[in-house]
DNA sequence: AAAGATTTGTCCGTATGTATG
DNA sequence: ACATACATACGGACAAATCTT
């Protein structure tokens, strides 16, 4: 937490939001593993060049977050929380992907819609421009909590209907194997990360950070023919991202 | 662009950021391709329900970091900006990764120090706790833009004075092989998404978002010994990251 | 060529929120 | 809890630049 970069004002953001941004960033990167606490509000007051008052802002917004826990007389105490890791290579499946780390695993379907193609999906799975298509809205979440919100896409022609298969199966791979998919593997996926839309943020319940990861993947079946185009969010801070580059 | 989802006067960020924010996504989402230019002041006050003034001070912020050229009488017009593809996978490199997307790119040392390894790097790179490790601190530009900024580490038994050979030949992959190193590979690489600090802002010449993509990553060598860890910070706005997991 | 509509730029004043002491 | 200073947001009015009719 380096006291050289002081509070922007001109910013736009309030002087507590990124003193709160800032202690946030301090505890992922564990800064106060030793103590489990933060330092008292006047030393942070001090450190950050500002008013007690302002520091106290950025604290009761952290507590309210559930990072910190305030006990008079005693300190502010950190709530621990971990990222889970979302592995992505070849074949990445989500159940699987967080088993282990996770209790249980879910996914929902928010919504199915079916629509001409536009174009980035069109080229994705090499289909004409203005070929029907199914989009599917799901939420998954790990343990109850929400851990990305995605869109999925698919040929109309060959899955017709696959939005009930996976309301009823809860898994998308299982959904596949019911229009004859045995096997299918990631192509390629693209990562980036933006903040969080007002919408997005409310569908993953994010509370502090309104960042996310937003991977653009492709998927294929076992002959190489694309079946499967999906934009997927992920709260960046429940999730990292590992890619896997195996094998020779 | 949503229209129901309005302003958060409580999240501690002004009014005109956020809508800063939501205008210059909407950008990025393409949804003003077709006319290249950005609504009318009154038009986008009405959507987002505040007043006029307030768009226009988001409309400056954006105009100040160059996403948008204001034209009196005219309108708006969108700056065309292209993010970078940078791709990882089994090899990964950094100058010919961005080949072709830039015109030339570059690495410049910020800093080397010696250091005992701490945990995730001792274990990542197979020492022994305490062993002696080299950290450099770099900065890749494409075209003059800085694009990452990375800390990379090395057993300082095998690669001491690695330094200098970067330093001199602006390519890790070069300053490997003075080691010996012909070929190297990318074993893992995590992915997650932060907002930057004030130093490393500053260090990525960060204007506008001030979103980063984290990767940390392990290169071994052609028997796989781990020869390299390296934490990559890439700016969110500059970069998309690509994983390719080819071949079968 | 002239008039009108549209859009950005600038001025005024006032109320509210933020940060400080 | 109180008082002060400043940034933010709002509302209205008008000017200047550009395009259309």
């Amino acid at each position: 937490m380096n006291g050289e970069f002081l509070i922007d004002r001109r910013s736009g953001v309030a002087a507590w939001k990124q003193i709160a941004d800032r202690i946030s960033r301090a505890i992922d990167a564990g800064e106060f593993d030793d103590t489990g606490m933060v330092p008292p509000e006047t030393q942070l007051a001090e450190h950050f060049g500002v008013n007690r008052h302002t520091v106290r802002s950025a604290m009761a917004a952290l507590a309210e977050d559930g990072l910190l826990r305030r006990v008079p007389g005693k300190g502010t105490l950190i709530e621990k929380r971990e990222r889970l890791v979302y592995p992505v290579g070849r074949r990445t499946r989500f159940s699987e992907g967080l088993g282990g780390q996770a209790g249980e695993t879910d996914i929902r379907m928010l919504a199915e819609e079916e629509r001409p193609a536009s174009g980035a999906v069109a080229t994705a799975l090499a289909l004409a421009s203005g070929a029907m298509i199914v989009r599917l809205d799901t939420l998954s979440l790990a343990d109850g909590v929400p851990v990305s919100l995605a869109a999925h896409y698919f040929a109309h022609e060959r899955f017709a209907g696959i939005g009930k298969k996976l309301a009823t199966y809860h898994s998308i791979t299982r959904a596949l194997a019911a229009f004859g998919v045995d096997d299918y593997v990631r192509v390629s996926t693209e990562v980036t990360a933006r903040m969080a839309s007002a919408e997005e943020s409310d569908r993953l319940a994010l509370n502090g950070n309104q960042i996310v990861l937003e991977t653009v993947a492709v998927n294929a079946d076992s002959e190489g023919r694309p079946i499967q185009y999906s934009r997927t969010l992920f709260a960046a801070d429940r999730i990292a991202l590992r890619l896997d580059t195996p094998g020779k």
